[in-house]
DNA sequence: TACATTGTTCCGTC
DNA sequence: CGACGGAACAATGT
């Protein structure tokens, strides 16, 4: 699934695929999961793309933008003429190669319109803090989770807590730190929180290494490898300690995580 | 066919 | 009234 790291990737792909091209055709496919014309971008050059959290920003020439939400299994590809289902949109540029928005769930939501007013939109303006940011330490992820009761694993899938961390990250994030993900937030030591904020960025930072390039096979499609080291390996032996991992939904969310490692 | 899957939001309870 | 947490929602492949 998109979480932040496939969204920064997208995000560089997008850079360096449509930053100083000029839109010369816009194909809109689907109607649906679409707020604005995509035509509006329609002879528009592209400034460049920016992320926060798991929504992307393209901002074009004449003030117009695009924001975009990949949901479950949205991925911006490009697009080599060869027939793709799901494709929702397509851009074609003058000089550089063809982009297009792949869905298969249309999960996925874009907005296209006057890129001010797109950066007013909630889904921009509630998020929180990057959680790529360089700041984001132990303290201060304590302090943005704040002293609740409620389970650790549902304040981090809070965009609105720090950004961009999904499913995934948290179960991957929360064994790293050796945190239970049902751990009361009031009950989590500093040290703990330290530990999490190292684990945040070396997830972040090992997700990027593996996946980076032009297209990511997400996991549950087709030939899907799992490069993650906990999530989706329920049974199998903990690698700290041998233990069989345990997998169990949590917040409503499958999780995995070590009895022995991860206590409660 | 029913179900799994996600981020987000709603709503009932304490 | 704020905190909490279960459940609904969107859409579609298996």
């Amino acid at each position: 699934m998109p979480e932040l790291p496939e969204v920064e990737i997208a995000r560089r792909n997008l850079q360096r695929w449509l930053a100083g091209a000029r839109i010369a055709a816009v194909e809109r496919v689907d109607q649906a999961r679409f707020e604005g014309d995509p035509q509006s971008l329609l002879g528009h050059v592209c400034f460049g793309w920016e992320r926060r959290g798991k929504v992307l920003l393209g901002r074009f020439s004449g003030g117009v933008g695009v924001l975009s939400h990949l949901g479950m299994t949205g991925k911006w590809v490009r697009d080599d003429g060869g027939r793709r289902a799901h494709v929702r949109v397509r851009l074609t540029t003058d000089g550089g190669p063809r982009v297009a928005l792949v869905d298969v769930r249309r999960f996925g939501r874009t907005w296209v319109g006057n890129v001010d007013a797109l950066q007013r939109l909630a889904q921009w303006t509630r998020l929180g803090p990057d959680a790529l940011m360089g700041a984001l330490d132990g303290p201060l992820l304590a302090s943005r989770v704040g002293p609740r009761k409620t389970p650790l694993k549902r304040r981090l899938l809070d965009q609105s807590v720090v950004a961009g961390l999904g499913n995934i990250a948290v179960v991957e994030v929360c064994w790293r730190a050796s945190v239970h993900p049902h751990a009361p937030c009031t009950d989590i030591a500093p040290a703990a929180w330290v530990r999490l904020a190292a684990a945040i960025r070396a997830h972040l930072d090992f997700v990027l290494e593996v996946e980076d390039g032009d297209e990511i096979t997400y996991l549950g499609e087709r030939a899907a490898s799992n490069p993650f080291v906990v999530y989706g390996r329920a049974r199998q032996p903990c690698p700290r300690c041998a233990e069989a991992l345990v997998g169990e939904s949590l917040s409503g969310r499958p999780s995995v995580w070590c009895p022995s490692c991860q206590p409660s």
